[in-house]
DNA sequence: ATCTTGTCGATTGTCGACAATGTCAACCGC
DNA sequence: GCGGTTGACATTGTCGACAATCGACAAGAT
């Protein structure tokens, strides 16, 4: 059972090593492939059952994309995030967020303002530490929607790059529990300063929801994240 | 004459198609390649005497730093950012500067105050319409030492990246003249911002700087940009 | 015992061959 | 002329082969 015209649009735009790169991010971001894990070449081609090029040419393009690392006749890597890195990375990311705030606050519609609110009864309803799996994919979600929010193309993929290389320190803060309720209040406090349609409220509330996140997360290193 | 010890490290570090990234990113910044220009891949090989998948997977690179878009079946080519990408780049690049200048403030050495000091006397004199061509590069170093000097890889990366995106729209702008004094003078306020360990201030500063600049741009489109 | 050296299997780096696709101009019927 | 077709050429997509390199292990020297 083929979708035929999805099936057309896919060949003549995808190239292997293009579905081979999406394949093997997808593997990083669910956490198949470890940090640090070197990825062997064969046996990613024969698995997705294409040649060794196509699987080159996805890594090369997933190093450029800060996913992977590669070490000339050593092999790609998953690549791993240093303490120090994360919170450089957090440092620019309160910035891309507060940035975020103050471009949605102006233009925000009446729908998407409902939608967010939405989402934040959804968490709402999984504070649970026992929920945390199901709390976790909800708060990324509702981040990115701001961002998409913004309509501003570059800022969207920055802001998803940073993610994705995030992927690791996100996950791990899986494993502990806790803030998750301070977490949400935060959220509906955003929501609320771009309900009001105020940027500098707003680019506040969520610069401080980020810097709070990384205090949870530094702070009490073997905690969860909820940033 | 071959120096050895150099050679022994570059062959150890750095792939064929490592080499071919950097020959044909420096080609596009130069303006060797034009925006929009195919590279054809056969051609970069013969003249860096490589095979055709050390290219490919440089250009794969490239594609995913966002200097090349390649597409499918159809070849490379030198992207062109359109006039709204390059608004929605401006907007966050404002947002970054005035990150670099909050997060330098606190930390600027006087060594680093006194280096920029001299670089906008260095500009002052060039100020000259015909000098552009050598404002313009001191111009970009200035900007580039100020990220430089904030310690924040992940920062210092993101506004290279966004930089090198830039690069079309800002070698255009180097056509016509107009307002060098005014930037110049701009800079200085901003060094004196830092030198006042002022982050609020460098903040700002940095911010109506690039603010300026993206005005400079869309008001008078065929003028020169300096920001 | 420890260090050096030699060897081997596994893995990556690079290349050219072949297939698939797009481009474009010559050609055809009208 | 003119729109459409066809076919040759240029270019890219993918693959497998071969060489270079790495890491581990064994053998030998000290």
């Amino acid at each position: 059972m083929i979708d035929t015209p999805a099936a057309i649009a896919l060949v003549r735009t995808a190239s292997l090593s293009s579905l081979v790169e999406a394949e093997v991010m997808r593997l990083i971001l669910a956490g198949d492939l470890d940090s640090g894990e070197q990825i062997k070449e064969v046996k990613i081609a024969e698995r997705l059952g294409v040649g060794r090029s196509s699987v080159r040419e996805a890594l090369r393009a997933l190093e450029a994309a800060g996913l992977v690392r590669i070490e000339k006749n050593r092999g790609a890597f998953v690549r791993v995030v240093s303490e120090a890195e994360a919170r450089e990375m957090y440092v620019v990311r309160e910035a891309l967020e507060g940035l975020a705030g103050a471009l949605l606050a102006p233009r925000i519609s009446d729908e998407e303002i409902t939608e967010l609110r939405a989402r934040v009864d959804e968490m709402e309803t999984y504070l649970d530490p026992a929920d945390f799996h199901r709390y976790f994919p909800l708060n990324l979600t509702f981040h990115r929607r701001i961002f998409e929010m913004t309509g501003n193309g570059r800022l969207i993929e920055i802001y998803q790059r940073l993610t994705n290389e995030l992927h690791t320190i996100r996950r791990n803060g899986l494993l502990r529990g806790g803030g998750l309720s301070v977490s949400n209040t935060e959220h509906r406090a955003i929501v609320e300063a771009l309900a009001a349609r105020d940027p500098a409220a707003a680019s506040a509330a969520l610069k401080a929801h980020v810097a709070a996140g990384a205090r949870r997360r530094t702070g009490h290193r073997e905690e969860r994240v909820v940033a």
